[in-house]
This record gives C-alpha cells, sequence and structure tokens, in this order.
DNA sequence: TTGTACGCGTTATCAC
DNA sequence: GTGATAACGCGTACAA
C-alpha cells in the first residue's frame, strides 16, 4: 500500500551529507552550518521523511513515551468514569506537539501489582498514576522513579493532587453562609488520600463553625451516595444541606433526595467534588468544587517531560462552582445566619 | 535505578542455546525441542526477560501498537464524552494479556488533516478511528488499509457500528405501545453517520405507525436537546414523547422539560441513545438504546489484531433499555388517544 | 533441530 | 563543522 519509507540514509545521500549531519538537522542538534541545515531540511520536507521510533527508541535507548496507568477497581475505569477521560485528555493536549506519545495501561485490579512490575521495567520518559493504592505507587516508585501519581501515593513518590481540604471547606464555607446549619456530608472511601483530605476539610470546617459533624461513609459510586443519603435522611431528619465527596455520588444523593421528597435546594442544597460533566446533567444543576483535572494532567505530564522529579508535588487550587443545587434558600433570612467565629476561613 | 535489563542474547548465552532459539522459544515459534524450549523458558524466568519493543519493532518492521485517533471537535473530547472513555476501554481490554500496546492520538479538529497523515504513515497494527469524518476516514485508508472506523465512515473503509436504525426503532416502537402518539425526535448532526441512522429509523418507525413525524435538528450536544426541546415545546405543545439521538442531548431535553413544568415520564416520556453512564445520573433514570461501545472497540481491535480487513465491516445490534423516563403512563390507555392531565397545558 | 550472521534506522562516539 | 562507524536488541534468511 505505501513505499517504503524514507530513512535518514535516504535524506542524507539526497542532500549530499552524511547521516551524522542529517541526524543532527532532524534533532535540532548543534554544529551544522547554515547552508547544510537548509539543505537537509529541504530534503526532508520534500521526501516527507519521518524518523522512525522504534528505531530511535532502540539506538538512544528511550522511547519518547509517556505510560498512563490506570487501575480499574470498578469504580475508577476509563468507560464508567469522567475523571479518567480527563486525565487522557490533559496528558494529551500537552503531549500535542512533541513528539512523545502517550501509552495507555488499563490494569486490573487483581493483576496490577505485576503488571506495574512490567509497566515501571519498560517505562522511559516515566508513567502517570492513576486510582493506584499508595503501596503499588512505593513499589512502582522503588523501580522507576519517573513517575507522578495523580493524588498523593506514598510519602516519597512524586504526586499532584488538588486542594482537597481548601475545597471542602470552601463548600461548607459556602453552605453555611447560605444559612445552612444542619450541614451534613457524604465521604469517599475510608483510606483514599482525596477522600481524607476532603473529610478532614469538612471537619475542620465544621468545627470551626461550631457545628457538630454529621458525616455517613461512602465509596465513590453512586449507589454510596443513595445509600448514605437515605442514612443521613433517617438519622437527622433535619438536615439542609449535604457535601458529598465526588460528583458521581452527589447524583446519587440527589436522586435520594428527590425519593425522599426534599426539594434541591429549597429544603437541601447540595454541593458535590469534582466539577465533572455529571454537573451540568443534573436537575438542578449541581454545585461543586472544580479540579482543573486536565491542567494537573498536563502540568504532571511537563514534570515527566522536564526530568527533575525528586521529591516532586504539586498541590493545585480548587474553586467552588455555585450552581443551582446550592443557591441560598430565600427564605432563610440573613437574620439566621450566626456571627461568624474567630479562625472561621476565608473564602 | 535498574540494572540494564537482559537482552535476548543474555537468555540465549545462561541456557546455552543460540539466540534464534531463544527467539523462537520467546515468541512460541516451531522447531525447537522440547526439553530446550523448556530450559530456555526457565532462564527467561529466572531473568524475568521481557523483549524490547523498540528492537522487536525495528527488526519486524512493525510496532505491536494499536492506534487510537480521536478527532476532538468539541462534542467528541476524551474529557467531556463518556463514549471515547468507553472506546478505550474497549480497546485496552481487548489488548490486556496481548503484548500490543495502545497509543492514544487526540488531534485537534483543525489539525486533523495533517495529523492524520502522519498517524497513518506511522501505524503499524493499525488505528482505530472515532469522530474522523468520511472524507478524512477515506483520505486515511488509502494511506494504510489497516485501519476500522467507529461508525460508519467513506464507502470503502472498514467500520463498525451500532444497529442505529433499529435502535431508533425499538425507540419509537416502545413509546407508541406506551401509548404515545405525539411523539418527536431530537436529531443529531445533519451529516453526521450515526446521526442519519437513527433519523431514518425514527422516521420510518413513524411512517410505519401512521403518525406525523415531528423532527428538531441539533448537535450532539446537551445545549442542542435543551434548545430542540424548546422548539418542539412552541411548535408542537402536546408532545408527549421524545425521541433523542443521544443522552448527552436526552440530558438536555429532560431539563427543558423541567423548565417548562412537564412532568417525565407522566406528561412526556423520554428516551435517549447510547445507554451512557449518564442514563442512571438523570432524575428520572434514563430509558436509552444501548449500544455496547466497549464490546464494539473490541471487536474492532480484535479485527485489526486478526489482519483480514478488506471490506471489513460489523454491524452491533442495539437494545433498548427501559428505564424510568418512559414507564407506560397507567393513565393511558394502550393504543388510546391520552387524556390531558389537569393543569396542562401552561407556559 | 540448531546456529551464524546480517539488517532494521537511529544515536553517539570519536576521529578528522 | 563534518563524517565514518560502532552499538542498540531482535528477527530471520540461510547454512549446517
Amino acid at each position: 500500500m505505501q513505499e517504503r519509507r524514507p530513512t535518514l540514509a535516504d535524506v542524507a545521500r539526497e542532500a549530499g551529507v552524511s547521516v551524522t549531519a542529517a541526524s543532527r538537522v532532524v534533532n535540532g542538534g548543534r554544529g551544522v552550518a547554515p547552508h547544510v541545515r537548509r539543505r537537509v531540511q529541504a530534503v526532508i520536507d520534500r521526501l516527507a521523511y519521518r524518523p522512525s521510533p522504534a528505531a530511535r527508541a532502540l539506538a538512544a535507548g528511550r522511547a519518547d513515551v509517556v505510560e498512563l496507568v490506570v487501575v480499574d477497581d470498578g469504580e475508577c475505569s476509563l468507560g464508567s468514569n469522567p475523571y479518567c477521560g480527563r486525565v487522557v485528555a490533559g496528558i494529551a493536549a500537552e503531549l500535542a506537539g512533541s513528539p512523545a506519545q502517550l501509552r495507555i495501561h488499563v490494569v486490573d485490579e487483581s493483576a496490577a501489582p505485576r503488571r506495574l512490575v512490567e509497566v515501571a521495567g519498560a517505562a522511559s520518559l516515566g508513567a502517570i498514576l492513576v486510582n493506584v493504592p499508595a503501596d503499588l505507587g512505593a513499589d512502582f516508585y522503588r523501580r522507576c522513579d519517573r513517575v507522578v501519581s495523580m493524588g498523593r501515593s506514598a510519602p516519597r513518590v512524586p504526586f499532584i493532587d488538588p486542594d482537597n481540604v481548601a475545597g471542602a471547606r470552601a463548600a461548607v464555607d459556602h453552605l453555611y453562609r447560605g444559612g445552612r446549619r444542619r450541614l451534613a456530608a457524604i465521604h469517599g472511601p475510608e483510606r483514599n488520600p482525596c477522600a481524607i483530605g476532603r473529610r478532614t476539610g469538612y471537619q475542620e470546617a465544621m468545627r470551626d463553625a461550631g457545628l457538630p459533624p454529621l458525616g455517613a461513609g461512602g465509596n465513590f459510586r453512586r449507589e454510596g451516595g443513595y445509600a448514605g443519603t437515605q442514612r443521613l435522611l433517617a438519622d437527622h431528619p433535619d438536615l439542609d444541606a449535604l457535601f458529598v465527596a465526588c460528583d458521581v455520588m452527589a447524583v446519587g444523593a440527589l436522586q435520594a433526595l428527590a425519593a425522599a421528597g426534599r426539594r434541591v435546594p429549597d429544603d437541601v442544597a447540595v454541593v458535590g467534588f469534582d466539577d465533572s460533566l455529571l454537573v451540568s446533567c443534573t436537575i438542578p444543576p449541581l454545585s461543586s468544587v472544580r479540579q482543573p483535572v486536565e491542567e494537573m494532567a498536563a502540568t504532571a505530564t511537563r514534570a515527566l517531560l522536564g526530568g527533575h522529579l525528586a521529591a516532586w508535588q504539586s498541590t493545585f487550587p480548587t474553586t467552588l462552582k455555585v450552581r443551582e443545587s446550592s443557591r441560598p434558600d430565600p427564605r432563610r433570612g440573613r437574620g439566621r445566619l450566626r456571627r461568624r467565629p474567630a479562625g472561621w476561613p476565608r473564602g
């Protein structure tokens, strides 16, 4: 179907120079006379020469490939979780224009330990980890230090994460200012680092506000949000606000509230976390704490390409996106607002 | 950080055989004495030998890589469209276990013509195309015949698609049996092959039912669903069912209906298309025509790996998933025209 | 059945 | 500034 692709040797011969010179031109290397460079470049364009990634990888001992490793535990799979897609989009955007490419490994939870060893051994530019448990992250890091974890991992593993604590605090703050006082939360998985941060933020903010924390445990699934809301409604029928640790669960919460006959936001205000594509799909549209996943993934990618990763880490600010699900109820008067206690977090 | 990875030569030396024999064992080739095979295999395991993809690609002239090409036109980006994630998941699942890997190219609409040429030129195992317009698909096929388009493309380009026509018919059928007679549709982009199939199915089914088609054009975005629904409500205030060409638009439709004070499914039944993760996020849960995207992507991948792609094509059955948004209204008799509920219409 | 030797397209080292 | 040339790790005719 296609002719043999032109090689560097073809270019060199055609331009009347050595392959070394041609290689230098291709790679923008130093030590080539300007007129030679121009001549070679012309030939490259004419032949539509593209270097062979395989040969380049073999010779250089490293491939221009960023590995994306996603551990699929049912909650976080590419097919069913908006987060993963955003990560891919962010990496892809950063890689566009560079010769580097993105390779994806979706590994089943059970096969993860084995598969991660393989990927770590074969990684070149580096790897980005999504939903990789801390112990496996540490293991990976031991084998390959060119790695960034999306979200905190084991202590020394480079990571990038959103400011979960501040995000949760902002959500509580916003709900409090809207006059809500029976302010409950649905948390994520017990030991998930993101979930821990969001729970901490909620608890700190509630303590600062002098309110009792009302929490229900959960996973990061819709069903968990639904069940958690049912439990909370049973235990605290008078609750008037919900902070939910992720959008997917928040969707379940909205459904549970609707099923229980509570109006949103009139009876109960709801704020989710992630600001995923789901927020505009609910009725009413969901307030949510935005984490800039695409930018974070792009930053992680840049860090990998850059190289200096020793103890690298980065925390991105989160921003509260207020939508219909948490508009202040006009019936709640300002008079019901408590005075701000000392140490109340700034917005 | 890591020792030099063992090479095939290491394995051969360690096992006391030639590299050829070792290579045969690695690749499961024929012509190796059983006891030799076992001995070599033992060494491979002991050294944890993994063949170098780069060297293999260079020597064999082809890399074990499946290229996924997604044209990002704003409607179909990995970050914001559930469909793309499902494709990735399907390919990844099929590739798990094989040495082949998945490489992702998200190409901007404007850069698509240029980028597709590059990918086609460098493709090895082959490519899977998502949201690639027919003309570009034809162009790609001309340069590289190891390609499958997700959804119909230009005439000779191998493709895999859901049975859009039958899916749409099933949706209309279901709504009709639920007693709906003022049955409108919101279509997808004018020239999108999937959208065309769904529109055709709707129109055929309506004709067969002896009902006048009521259609509004749209894109595949939520806003399009919202606007289309508003238009339809304005033009046909008595409509009692909506078939929407994709879930994302259906979400918009649900919102528009809610804003207009129409109850779902009591006043208006809604059926979407795709059965994406959105269906369980709406209130009420959305009936939808399921297309098995993951399986389709896996099948496409298998086809690529298999090789015989000349004029290959495959159409997958769609199945209607009935949920709350289109439950038959008990007040409606089967086949009887509906009675107007009290308090309607308004606005 | 087994082994030798060359080629794949590129980078990098070192002489010129 | 330029150019031979040796790796890089593997597949595979071809010879034994």
